[in-house]
DNA sequence: ATTGAAGTGAGAGCACTGCTCTCGTTTCGA
DNA sequence: TCGAAACGAGAGCAGTGCTCTCACTTCAAT
């Protein structure tokens, strides 16, 4: 990770100046999106030249992978600190403070949501820093349904039907997550993800008229359908 | 809408290149993605100078539209085509089709995919013009779903309460498709689009470790089990 | 303490982009 | 026939990501 104390000056001066290229770039990105994000527009905004920032992040792409990966963590810090608020057998509760903290944020920070959970951005391929902090929203869900069904809880609707071939390929998964999770509900949790994200993607992108809906409500009431679905109760 | 008969030589020239530049536009969109088109490769394809293809498309974003527009239409035909194949009366069947329609012209068109239902394509607004093509596929829904009610077709699930102001507000929205539907099934119907949206996105974008999920089957188990929920049988 | 390597910032410059303007030329309708 | 409109090409502007070179500073090993 990160050098614990940096001990020389300039190592300290290195690590306030990323700091700042950050929040800069950070700014721009929730002010006009990834596209208009500009390694000179931050250099102009820090008074330095843009060869300078080219010290610190190597590339266009190293920098928004940078603030992807701060979006994930900033994401999971608020979906971790939300769930733990809840009983540890609250599984209804865990769960809507799962789905609701999820849209907060997203709607809080719709450019860094689609970002990262959006399309991918233009011939951008994610590269390999940003699967661990991008699965922290998952392995939060995983843990819940876990929890849930070593608790006894069932889905009360007819299991889907899991091939073999997945049920071999999702153990492994479940083991970086350090969980074990029947197939049949892993598939459906993976379902219950789809609709989350899906439902979130449709109020923030979706073409929807302007005061169609109240997604406060709307959302609202899928979550507790989809905790229903779940078998955690309510 | 367009001329239907361009007489002179001059508007069949302007026709034609016109749609040789929507061609050459949609080949590196399929190729390398929307952020990648630009107009001076465009010109280059074709052996003209840039500023020549500005005399058809006024900017880079018109462009653009005009993709977004044959991609909707694209969509929408292919949609119709798979649903007008199942007898009227068949609506799960109807539901299917729709369903893996919309899948299938994802996963075949990635690229056009992401431009019309994944995230808003940076700084880029969608024009008015888009709207109308852009809901096709919702409008092939809310028929599906006016044409199951009137056959007396209820969600055996507990109705969404909706409130008062959202029956006020999606009345119009249905009178524009011409039809009718009660406001819990409108509601339950938003519901099933994004769900279905939320699992092709999540297939499409999705960091999925390749090969953990076969998604013919995930999707087609997804696809009935929302259909039984819609209460179409099965 | 000196020296030399590594880190840093600035500036110029390359190749590319979207877009504009001007210039002759062609086409077409009145 | 004539004049307006449409057209294609070229030059050019402002912006981009990125590279290279050049001075200068910091820091660690001698």
């Amino acid at each position: 990770m990160a050098p614990p104390a940096p001990r020389t000056a300039r190592a300290v001066a290195r690590a306030e100046l990323t700091r700042a290229i950050l929040d800069s770039a950070q700014a721009q990105l929730a002010e006009t999106g990834p596209a208009a994000l500009s390694v000179r527009a931050v250099a102009r905004d820090l008074d330095m030249a843009s060869s300078a920032v080219y010290r610190y992040f190597a590339t266009r792409d190293a920098l928004l992978t940078a603030l992807i990966i701060e979006a994930y963590d900033d994401l999971g810090d608020q979906v971790d600190r939300a769930v733990a608020e809840r009983a540890d057998d609250d599984f209804l509760g865990r769960w809507r403070a799962l789905a609701h903290a999820v849209r907060d944020w997203a709607v809080a920070h719709p450019h860094q949501y689609a970002l990262t959970y959006g399309s991918p951005v233009p011939g951008y391929a994610a590269p390999t820093d940003t699967v661990v902090p991008g699965t922290r929203v998952s392995s939060a869900l995983i843990t819940l349904l876990s929890d849930a069904e070593a608790a006894g809880i069932r889905a009360p609707q007819r299991a889907h039907r899991v091939p073999a071939a997945e049920k071999a390929a999702i153990g492994p998964i479940l083991d970086h997550v350090g969980r074990r999770l029947s197939p049949g509900y892993a598939v459906r949790g993976l379902a219950t993800w789809a609709t989350l994200f899906g439902h979130i993607s449709l109020e923030l992108f979706g073409h929807m008229h302007q005061g169609v809906l109240d997604y406060d409500v709307h959302f609202s009431q899928v979550v507790d359908q989809v905790g229903a679905d779940l078998g955690l109760g309510g």
